[in-house]
DNA sequence: TCGGTATTGTGAGCCATTTCACAGTGTGAA
DNA sequence: TTCACACTGTGAAATGGCTCACAATACCGA
């Protein structure tokens, strides 16, 4: 127990509630552990608890009819998700699965509630994650709806530049690698058109891959090209603005 | 003051709130009326309020690079909207426009912030909100990765009947007018399209359209072609019964 | 280091959807 | 009732993206 005690302290949001909740909140929960590739729910599990990611990272998605996948999103170290289940007791409607080895806090909804009837900021807090999420899902819905298939995967590497970019001597390279098969599955398209467009702007000069990695090199060009502003660097303002520089 | 009074009843949310935080409220709160095709906001205003619909309906939209509307969403009567400003003040990032003739209740966000620390029931009651239109615009984008033109149609329509749908001698009619272009714009493809698969499906005799109303007759059949469950109507279980015995 | 597996590269053919252009048709305002 | 305008219908041509099939690499564990 006394070991378990901090487990939620990765995760910034906990941080607002009373030791005392925050205490009763860990007793309540248990660690998990996942392997590469291990699912930790599917669409007809109940959605009876959310999960925070002490470890690892988790990919969420849907199986549609003929057996794609549309990946959702990804869920890093000190996140968590499931956190509708905080809301309705319903089913979870999508799969939540390690992609890599993973360790999680398991936290029981009615838990949760209680903490959520104990600290009106902590409550607050699990709000501004929903309602962040849903605008990055209504970014991707709106880019779906009238874009070609080169536009979406631009805008998808900004996406990825704002949450894993890391600098680089060539550029900003991205902290995620993604196999241009996942890639299709987030933006709604194939395997075989991502590896083409992926090399066309390689062609182009706007970024390169080494060793699966993407590093982009001309991410103003890129934010132009679809007419959209550059995304905010997780990065000192120095290197980005070297960065920016080059165009 | 006192005519602006109970305004907000209209929309159950507030009835959590203690009288007196919902007195507070309305005094803060303003009455304003837009013509049928006015906007309410445009992306770059600063989302410093919400919006309660007392009367009329209102569209949510965004405008991409190249003039094209993308639906995000309708706001009916006795609904809210512009919601994520009591989180965060950011842009509006999208456009309202009021359908028809429509009054508002504007309620800027300090009001509600304060409203949200008063009452749990009433910021629980907020999130529910939000979470429940992520999930809905996450199954829109689910069905926009991989979906065929024709089955997000189909998709579409039955949204539309569990939202808006009324018996009807023949079927289920849908009680909202939508052009085929605005219908396009919210499944992302072009009136001329939709023209075709409209058609084609009232040949196949899978609904009927009279008077630019929209009559689905066989509903059962709609949802098994896509692989969804048939929606919850909202109309009289006897009635339901009836219509799905039709297929 | 080797071998097997996962990933990437590439081209030909095909098909759904878009684009464009124009002809009907309904509907509401005067 | 009439006129104007918004909406619907339709077909030909162009095309972006998908499928399929197979080759070439890169990567990882033993």
């Amino acid at each position: 127990m006394t070991q378990q005690f901090w487990l939620l302290k990765s995760c910034e949001l906990f941080e607002q509630l009373p030791a005392a909740a925050l205490e009763r909140l860990e007793q309540l929960s248990q660690k998990k552990s996942f392997a590469r590739k291990e699912l930790i729910y599917l669409p007809s599990d109940a959605a009876d608890s959310i999960f925070v990611v002490t470890e690892g990272r988790v990919r969420i998605y849907h199986i549609n009819p003929d057996g794609k996948e549309a990946v959702l999103g990804f869920i890093n170290q000190g996140e968590l998700f499931g956190e509708l289940a905080a809301l309705e007791a319903t089913d979870r409607n999508e799969y939540a699965e390690a992609m890599e080895k993973t360790t999680l806090v398991k936290v029981p909804s009615e838990g949760l509630q209680q903490a959520m009837e104990t600290s009106a900021q902590f409550t607050l807090g699990i709000t501004k994650l929903i309602g962040l999420r849903r605008r990055r899902i209504e970014q991707r819905l709106k880019s779906m709806l009238f874009r070609s298939n080169r536009d979406r995967l631009v805008h998808l590497l900004l996406e990825l530049a704002e949450q894993y970019g890391r600098v680089h001597p060539e550029g900003l390279a991205l902290g995620i690698k993604l196999s241009h098969q996942e890639l299709a599955s987030i933006i709604g398209s194939t395997r075989e058109t991502v590896t083409v467009v992926l090399n066309e702007m390689q062609e182009e000069g706007l970024l390169t891959i080494k060793r699966r990695q993407v590093i982009l090199k001309k991410l103003v060009r890129m934010a132009e090209s679809i007419e959209q502003p550059v995304p905010k660097l997780p990065i000192s303002s120095a290197s980005a603005e070297l960065l920016l520089r080059k165009t």
